[in-house]
DNA sequence: TATTGTAGTGAACGAAAGATCACTTGTCAA
DNA sequence: TTGACAAGTGATCTTTCGTTCACTACAATA
């Protein structure tokens, strides 16, 4: 039941974080919408500085589990119809999931004040993309439906246009489904450039 | 000396929202760092909010006139190596311009906090490079440096890359050096995938 | 049943925030 | 020379912040 109190705690933090930033939040407010008193909160945390840490320690071995390991690397798609589905899959969950969005939010609002939070920053809004994208594109390759070309280079094409459009989703959410649009055409004109046919 | 006085207040406040954010700034280190007594301030604006719309009223004419009217975009280049040039040089400025990085940063602070912000980053980190590099491209196309092609998903496709690498170089001034190598290196490729030979 | 530890309450604290005000100084126009 | 006004000072106000503490309620354990 403490477990469970501290993890409220941190999901609402990650809520109001995410929305007002770190200064911009106070232990009232994040008591009051757990509906306990403000003092309540230091009963299982003993600063707000130990929140946002816990809350970072959190996002930090989420994304290693979710992201990190070769082992959740998706499949490499055997056609390219395969390929524009998988993207949209991915490219909805991230764009949907509530505790991802949130994430990125908070990430972007704390990137310059706290250094893991700029780490971790970079990974998400850049080198883990990119990343996937090279070991699929590099089996894509293996399996004659890319033109040789240097991997990397092609997942930085691929993923940063992406990455661009799904923070504009955060930015502006009633762009959303324009954005998902956008991937999609993207993602074609991507595989007509690139594609072998 | 009035006005003089109130555009340093300006100056100070970009200065400390890029780096603290809004509410991480307050007025006492805002009037110090000027070298006035925090009431002193008050001398100047009614409020902190109203420092801010005016930095922003400021940030939007600045972005307006620098890069909203047509007369100000470059001149298409004539060759492969004038692109890179044109780019390099470009990239160049606003990565290492002061008031430039500090008006991003400022930005990704407030974009979800404050309306004009968020319409104001979607410009700066979207749209502006991507309808430039249009009008570039149909030019470039026009001269037959291009194979022809949507020279607006063009632009998309040329424009986030590089803004994600901007993005990085202000997130990581560390990695500055390696970001424009590697802007450089996506513009080769990029014209080694979309140039007529 | 007695005891002990945990989760939550409500009052209170000092520090720091944004803002106000009476006052001084210096500049410039009448 | 004088009057008016703009710019800056320092004390002070109110509010809100993060935090502490004595206390209560209650569940689990010995």
């Amino acid at each position: 039941m403490a477990k469970d109190t501290k993890e409220r705690i941190l999901n609402a933090a990650l809520e109001m974080f995410s929305q007002k930033g770190y200064e911009g939040t106070n232990i009232r407010e994040l008591s009051a919408s757990l509906g306990l008193v403000k003092s309540g909160i230091y009963k299982h945390y003993e600063s707000k500085e130990e929140i946002w840490n816990a809350l970072l320690d959190r996002m930090i071995a989420y994304y290693g589990e979710r992201f990190g390991s070769p082992e959740h690397l998706p499949p490499v798609p055997d056609s390219p119809e395969e390929f524009i589905a998988m993207t949209m899959r991915m490219a909805d969950l991230t764009i949907h999931d509530e505790q991802i969005v949130k994430t990125r939010k908070v990430l972007t609002l704390e990137q310059f004040r706290d250094d893991r939070a700029r780490e971790l920053a970079t990974k998400h809004f850049l080198t883990g993309l990119t990343e996937m994208f090279t070991h699929i594109f590099s089996g894509m390759m293996d399996k004659g439906l890319l033109r040789l070309d240097d991997p990397a280079m092609l997942a930085f094409a691929y993923a940063t246009p992406i990455s661009a459009l799904i923070h504009l989703c955060d930015r502006e959410p009633e762009k959303t489904a324009d954005a998902i649009r956008r991937i999609e055409a993207f993602s074609r004109h991507f595989l007509a450039t690139y594609g072998v046919k």
